[in-house]
DNA sequence: CTGAAAGCGCTAACAG
DNA sequence: CTGTTAGCGCTTTCAG
């Protein structure tokens, strides 16, 4: 058939959406003077903006997005992909993100990769699909090829994890520079025998933190005890049960550096086990602050990271790189630093 | 002119995203035939699948999601409104909705509201424009009119904070039996004086727990000392203050209840400050349990809520909704029971 | 100041 | 087994 009358249902569920057509033909007017009223174009007089405005309201009109991007070829959301988001480095930048976005009128998609290579892959795939303006991500150890590739055609920032073989500016603390400080206030209070418990040195954070306790001792002209160091996931259960370890040898350490708050948790649980005093017994450093380190007894010497302003910088890169989307193709890498916090949990060795 | 040979430049962007078309010409077949192979339609040869797919791969198709839910008329996409990620109780949610949506082949919008029930209403209206299959949010203490109303026409599930004027199903933990719990074992160990410190009643949580630390005193025909109660935000500063205050008293209390663990850390702080001893001096309880608590010198008394479960729970049921969306619109209210773990920061008063 | 018409990329009738 | 056609809701020339 050539012609007919417009239908009654729209699309396939029959779903009862209010359309700018609706309000059109409801005012008698066409759909394209609907769309640039809402839109405060211009050339349309004060008077029919008005009541447009009123009949959108009484109508309930809601714009569908996902119509608007895909005229415009863009859509206005962009990505975050955390390994974890009950984890405090992870959940700072997405308040940061979604402060940003809330004031961009950006919407947030967030990605859980839970440091699942594959699963990060399948992630950037759906943002793809989404036609996000942007990604934020904190990769995993080894990201795939194509997570690589696909992440070289998106605009993206890397954040706290950065891997060279991901293009991009990235914003990320200086590991190295933050253990080497922590390390050499433990060597120059006299310690001798310095253990260290921390991260796989698959991701670069792990890398660069067990670089910084080693340096540290370069830096003095001395040798760390390979024997003294461990690496593991990033829970209690591993810090328990490596400093538990640690402690138990004949050869103990005076000192230890704990390269994460969540293992610190574990391993001060293994100094009680072992009712070892701190700092008499042994000296022990965090590194990142947390509020509960600020006020245990005694005070944990910590290394604090300036968390939140680095998500905060994170994100405005990320916004930069989307609203001047052809300059500053510059693979900027920022890189903070952190601040070594003095408490009471080190001391001199006992001798 | 009346007709033309299709144009180069797709939209206003010129992006040169691939499509199903592309793909077509590229091997004379119609863009129908790409669509049913990609989506696997069993009326398409194996033959041309196979094509198709190589063809799809080599060319880097990636397919628009928009374009396909403004087709199908919904997005496979749900929100998440909390008033904070970084706090524990809402990036659990966060979690738990994130790995049912990977499962699910779902998208998860993530919106902070800050507490602010202005911004609340503009990211439900975000999320509405989204066409978002289902909402799991944690409510402000006042919504606004709009915003309940517009959650009333999504498909939403309240997630531990629950009120009555939102319809829908709702997740929440019975706050005022862990606060009976907790308070009647203080009771019972002869504590008289017994001081309360928690969020604002205008939460249903900090309600709820309130009325539960009144209620173990009904239920022992006692009644709380009003002058003992202190409510204000959820931070270690109002801990702090609060605590220091009540300290200074001289008819200072013999136990407190903390009721939520970020008052706990400033509570904690102030004990010190005051050179108070626990458990002789005072006995001191946590609502909501942490792997710091739990450590600490002497472990602390606290309730623990199945916080994960709950979020599993919550992040389940919304997709129940979403995928039999016709029946089971009944109202559905969950309740978690809370756990009394009793650790040696409580015991019976001095004198 | 307003409208008609085209088309973004995709899916789903309905024909062959 | 494959192609034709129409249209989802919206923005955007181009013509009045």
């Amino acid at each position: 058939m050539i012609c007919g009358v417009p239908k009654k249902r729209r699309n396939p569920q029959g779903s009862q959406e209010v359309t700018l057509r609706d309000i059109a033909v409801s005012l008698g007017l066409s759909h394209t003077t609907v769309s640039r009223a809402l839109h405060d174009h211009p050339h349309i007089s004060q008077n029919t903006k008005a009541q447009i405005r009123q009949a959108a309201e009484k109508l309930g009109y809601v714009p569908n997005s996902a119509a608007r991007s895909m005229r415009s070829g863009h859509s206005q959301t962009v990505g975050l992909i955390v390994p974890d988001i009950e984890n405090e480095f992870y959940s700072a930048a997405a308040r940061s993100l979604a402060d940003l976005c809330g004031a961009e009128g950006f919407r947030l998609l967030l990605a859980v990769s839970r440091d699942d290579p594959r699963e990060e892959e399948r992630q950037i795939q759906a943002l793809r699909e989404a036609r996000v303006a942007g990604v934020l991500i904190c990769a995993t150890a080894k990201p795939t090829r194509d997570t690589i590739q696909m992440l070289g055609q998106l605009r993206s920032v890397q954040f706290l994890r950065a891997y060279a073989a991901i293009s991009g500016p990235s914003v990320t603390v200086d590991d190295v520079g933050g253990l080497m400080k922590v390390t050499t206030h433990l060597i120059e209070l006299g310690h001798k025998r310095i253990g260290y418990v921390g991260v796989s040195e698959e991701l670069s954070t792990g890398k660069g933190r067990a670089t910084g306790f080693r340096q540290a001792f370069k830096a003095k002209k001395l040798v760390p005890d390979a024997a003294l160091m461990r690496f593991g996931p990033a829970t209690p259960d591993f810090g328990h049960a490596a400093v538990y370890e640690l402690l138990g040898r004949t050869d103990r350490p005076s000192a230890l550096v704990i390269a994460s708050p969540r293992i610190m948790l574990g391993a001060l649980e293994a100094t009680e086990a072992h009712d070892v005093e701190i700092p008499s017994d042994l000296s022990i450093v965090s590194y990142s602050d947390s509020d509960w380190l600020r006020i245990w007894r005694p005070p944990i010497t910590a290394v604090a990271l300036p968390l939140n302003q680095m998500a905060a910088a994170a994100a405005e890169l990320l916004f930069q790189r989307i609203e001047h989307s052809t300059q500053s193709q510059t693979t900027e890498a920022l890189t903070f630093e952190s601040v070594l916090q003095v408490r009471a949990s080190t001391s001199s060795p006992a001798t």
